[in-house]
DNA sequence: ATTTGATCCCGAAACGCTTTAAGCTGCCAT
DNA sequence: ATGGCAGCTTAAAGCGTTTCGGGATCAAAT
């Protein structure tokens, strides 16, 4: 009958690999200077376990459960053991212990490519802070693209049984997100970027955009504009209520009194945007100042105005969201609120592996704020509302004749 | 004494392993009906290759050889392993290949992070043709990103020694790329997006952007133009090599008699583009016309233009090149070359795991054409050369006063 | 002096797969 | 019969890790 049962934890935390930070590397590297350092296995000049072990006449047992924070390895062995790994540049093969662990330090991302945003201008800068999280612990992102969202449920499922992922961070939630019903069914880790509907008690990483949304309003109210219209985008996304509510919020906190008709929600391309902003001119009283809920959006009003001969900042004002580079190709220059998205990526990573290394530790929920850009495509109103409607009226009997 | 021993190729070009297209699926659901599905390892749900070969009362030795292509085994067998493997859903972990092999059937892509052009607009739909290219053969895509040069080789380097990786994708190759000296030094297997100085004897996948300069020519050429201008990017990216000589070719073809005046490279950003185009409009006879080497390059001179008067498109024809969004972005909307992001990364995927399969294939060496996308920024010319000089001498004058 | 209990480490098995060496048929030529 | 040789399959040894059960040592408690 066994003596005694090492359980660690209750389920599995992944006890962190000791790093060079604990016990410097420098040292090490001359404390150790005496070690066989010649005896790499033949392959790509790797050091394996086995070396490690043979160097130090231990097992390879036991150089693991040093490495691996077991309790039962003395505290000086442990030292040992990770100085001799920092010399001599020891680092396991990930998927050689994800046979055993059924881990392979690698997070998923599958990015799910829907007509209405397939450029993703700021991907690279997500990846950035990705891969930049990961790669100070030793992870790895596996990436991956789907053309549906049951496209995307299948992937992630495909990734998980192949152990090529872990588990994911989920770009650009949903309010009602099928991934987050999908992964929590087969209890998968993941995180969130976004705040879906019921948040309360999951891991999310987000951007304010409803701060950013009230002080669009705020910004605009300051230069003379009481007429302030909002076009957001489809209600499926998260982010939609969140910069829905913002608006709302900001109408109220200034005291504009709300109108619905100034709110036109559902618009997915500039397009859209267009009818959206082609209504709210037909307005008896039209706005002098149109927010929208993301940069691409700004384009279709852009349009509009260019069609009807309203001078863009100075006939109506117009304020983005993104920061995008299409908002700076824009002329004039769109306000916009910059997101920093390398942030977002190496804010989720770390929240990510965080996560894995302790499952039962409390959910994680962090939010930062959007940064204001201002640009050429707002000013004080030229016109008021009612000189607006004047002005479109007669440009409308011009293009007429 | 070994009486025979089965060395299949010189250098182990990896048989492909046998895919369902190869005994149809359906059928093999019915036959193998009756083998005992529910013998599937506790875990995930996987099916192993133990399950598979006690299913098939073979031993693991034989279904692996069977899958991997030996000659060894009667074909019968083999086919009897394959529809038995499809029937049960046996997939073998890449993983745990990748510690015997040393290959983890996953194809790497560093992203290096330059200031210049950090948005990269065409990322999603390039890694999308690289998943979807990798995953139709059960590969994955590991991305990292670098800051810069010496970063993306270490990075490499340490993919590679950690078998994260086993070969790169080389997106935007430059003219003498740092990156391939080192991975041809190590023989680690690569694949260019580009075509750099020495490549004669690489694999690459590349667009034809010297066809779509030498078209850009021709076209304001038959618009009427005489001068028509070039904007080139930096000398040490390989596409700046190919698209200044369409440029070049373009002018020949057409007769207009090659002007080094009017062509001004070096340019990496729009307020580079902007100074470009400032020396342009300088000269003595000014173009009516100007190429950009990129979209983004256009966005310099469509600022010039506004700031000082000249109707793109009238005035001022221009065309770009990459077909970005940001260039639907601008008004007039740019002329441009659109490129098939998503195939040319599916091809580089599908390129890059044919060479792994059989590393001593010959190159492969793959070019497709860009496509013409017109938009409101080419006209006829409305103003001679002189007559833009007279324009521009008089705009300067009521501007200074 | 024996038991008990920690503490620390070892040996071996396991993970899922590949690959090597060897074995077992059956057939043809001696 | 005998040997030799295909042709097919098996058994077993790895690959680089983790993990399990136990063993040795030593101090403290009986």
């Amino acid at each position: 009958m066994p003596r005694r049962k090492i359980r660690l934890f209750d389920k599995k935390p992944l006890p962190k690999p000791v790093s060079e930070a604990q016990c410097g590397a420098e040292e090490a590297n001359q404390v150790w200077s005496d070690v066989k350092l010649d005896r790499r296995s033949r392959d790509n000049g790797r050091v394996t376990i086995s070396d490690l072990s043979q160097a130090l006449s231990l097992t390879k047992g036991t150089v693991s459960r040093a490495l691996n924070g077991y309790p039962d390895i003395a505290e000086t062995t442990r030292v040992r053991v990770i100085r001799a790994a920092n010399a001599m540049g020891y680092r396991p093969l990930s998927h050689a212990q994800a046979i055993k662990t059924g881990r392979s330090c690698s997070l998923g991302l599958v990015i799910q490519l829907s007509e209405h945003d397939a450029h993703r201008p700021f991907l690279a800068e997500f990846l950035a802070g990705l891969t930049q999280a990961a790669s100070k612990e030793g992870w790895t992102l596996t990436v991956a693209t789907a053309e549906n969202d049951a496209d995307t449920l299948r992937i992630m499922r495909d990734l998980v049984v192949h152990q090529k992922a872990d588990g994911f961070i989920l770009p650009r939630v949903l309010w009602d997100d099928p991934r987050i019903a999908s992964l929590s069914g087969e209890d998968t880790p993941f995180i969130c970027y976004g705040r879906p509907r019921n948040s309360k008690d999951m891991s999310y990483f987000d951007v304010e955009g409803e701060a950013a949304m009230a002080e669009a309003v705020s910004y605009l109210a300051d230069l003379g504009h009481r007429r302030i219209a909002y076009i957001g985008s489809a209600e499926y996304y998260a982010f939609s209520h969140m910069r829905r509510d913002g608006y709302k919020a900001g109408i109220d906190a200034m005291g504009l009194g709300f109108d619905p008709d100034l709110m036109q929600e559902g618009a997915l391309s500039p397009e859209q945007a267009s009818a959206a902003t082609r209504r709210l001119l037909a307005l008896g009283t039209p706005p002098t100042a149109i927010i929208c809920a993301t940069d691409s959006l700004a384009r279709g009003v852009y349009d509009v105005a260019n069609e009807l001969g309203l001078a863009i900042g100075a006939d109506l004002s117009v304020v983005g969201y993104d920061g995008s580079p299409e908002a700076s190709a824009m002329w004039p220059r769109l306000a916009s609120f910059a997101v920093d998205t390398r942030k977002a990526g190496a804010t989720l990573g770390e929240m990510f592996i965080a996560r894995i290394r302790d499952p039962n530790a409390p959910v994680a929920q962090h939010l930062i704020r959007a940064e204001f850009r201002p640009g050429g495509s707002t000013g004080h109103p030229k016109l008021t509302p009612e000189q607006l409607v004047h002005a479109l009226a007669q440009r409308r009997a011009t293009q007429n004749i």
